[in-house]
DNA sequence: ACCGTATCTCTACGGCGTAGAACGAGTAGA
DNA sequence: TCTACTCGTTCTACGCCGTAGAGATACGGT
């Protein structure tokens, strides 16, 4: 019998790695959603036992913050940029876009964290606050402004992308908007104002509303905290 | 033998109903979790077969659906107020109240409406939307400025208790806020900001940082959008 | 006394996460 | 070359889960 054995009737699998474990997890849940992903269904995914997976991870629930931070992990941020605000509407962006790709995995991105407490998440899912502290310390905030500065701006994003990608449609192959959202099942009574909406709900512009949020968020945010420390030479905007 | 049958070993319960069901389960979340919560185990509280639930929910989802119902439904919101933004701060800490007294079932109240679409959801879980529409487009916004306000404001909502619920703590009997957290492990070259900010996160202050976002996005969107509608005289703030 | 309906129970199926022990291949030391 | 050990993997088994389908029971109206 030859050695290397890379014949066999289903293909014998390359080797097993934590790569290879995480992005086909992430497939099946871009694919078939949170509940979609079991460890026995990652194993046949992977042409291996379920309990080998044990060795990449503890147990399913830190498999679910590996996922988190995989993707996370494509968030970048450019701490040297001298305009915070610019900058954070590029990760607001870049945020979107990831949220957009991986619509499955926002239930997880908004959850884990009410699981796991902050020191013992994967580091990849903790860089993206790090960094924001660096971007905004740099600026010129205080610490602790620039933790109130991150905390709103991820709230903000994180209700966005929550609005963004609710359940609307019912009956896709509907065209008129309200039967299309299944509006015509509430009451006209006690509705009448959202079922006359029907036809701006069909219409959702994600990226626009974007925009307009953060809009307003750093406009807010720029009045409220002007940056106090002493590093750069400020415009002094106020 | 009695009719009444009301003895028993495991003292023979009263009658099956919605609300006993939904409360129950709600009871048993709020202690155990979502995760917590199986039909069986609801069963075995109720102390019926777990099949009767089946008789007041479609499925498991449905009945999560309705949880989130019976939470949102305690969220008033005063249509008739003629301080719009008033009233939507009323609305905010109450929201933050029910969140905090249910931490566990906010997972629910952020992830469903991603599975659901709105016009399958159970109506309660619609009513503050027709309400906080008809308390704009009263106060004279248009239809579609009050939908914006309306997903502005929630958003936010979502996002800050998402931030302050999160899960901290790692060590609770540490004093030491650095320990405590648990942020020892996290590399002292990669996040050095975080980790000197152990202090300010171990004492966060979840109702005053609802009051600072108030500040920021109600005066925004009060300069952003000012009611254009007839309705009533305004105060012409602007 | 009867029936229809609403409520509830029984049984069973296929799937789940994971504990515990065993296995096989590869590597390093003797 | 034999041996000991480690690492990735597999096998088997346990106690959960959601719920389909069919049947039992209780009850309100006639």
């Amino acid at each position: 019998m030859v050695k290397g054995a890379q014949a066999g009737p289903a293909a014998a699998v390359p080797r097993l790695s934590r790569e290879r474990v995480l992005s086909t997890a992430l497939e099946i849940i871009d694919k078939n959603g949170v509940e979609g992903l079991s460890m026995r269904g990652l194993g046949r995914a992977l042409g291996r036992d379920p309990m080998s997976l044990y060795h990449y991870a503890a147990n399913k629930t830190a498999l679910l913050d590996d996922v988190v931070e995989l993707v996370l992990g494509q968030l970048v941020i450019d701490t040297t940029d001298t305009d915070w605000s610019a900058q954070l509407r590029t990760v607001a962006r870049a945020f979107r876009d990831l949220a957009v790709a991986h619509p499955h995995v926002v239930p997880l991105l908004v959850t884990r964290p009410l699981a796991t407490p902050l020191g013992l998440r994967p580091l990849g899912t903790l860089r993206p606050l790090e960094a924001s502290l660096e971007l905004l310390t740099r600026a010129g905030f205080s610490e602790v402004d620039a933790l109130h500065i991150y905390r709103s701006f991820f709230g903000f994003l994180q209700g966005h992308v929550l609005n963004e990608l609710q359940e609307l449609v019912d009956n896709p192959e509907e065209t008129d908007a309200l039967l299309r959202l299944g509006l015509q099942r509430l009451p006209l009574r006690e509705f009448p104002r959202l079922r006359s909406l029907a036809p701006v709900l069909a219409d959702y512009d994600g990226a626009a509303e974007l925009e307009r949020g953060l809009d307003i968020l750093l406009a807010g945010l720029q009045s409220q905290l002007p940056p106090t420390g002493p590093p750069g030479i400020r415009k002094a905007t106020k």
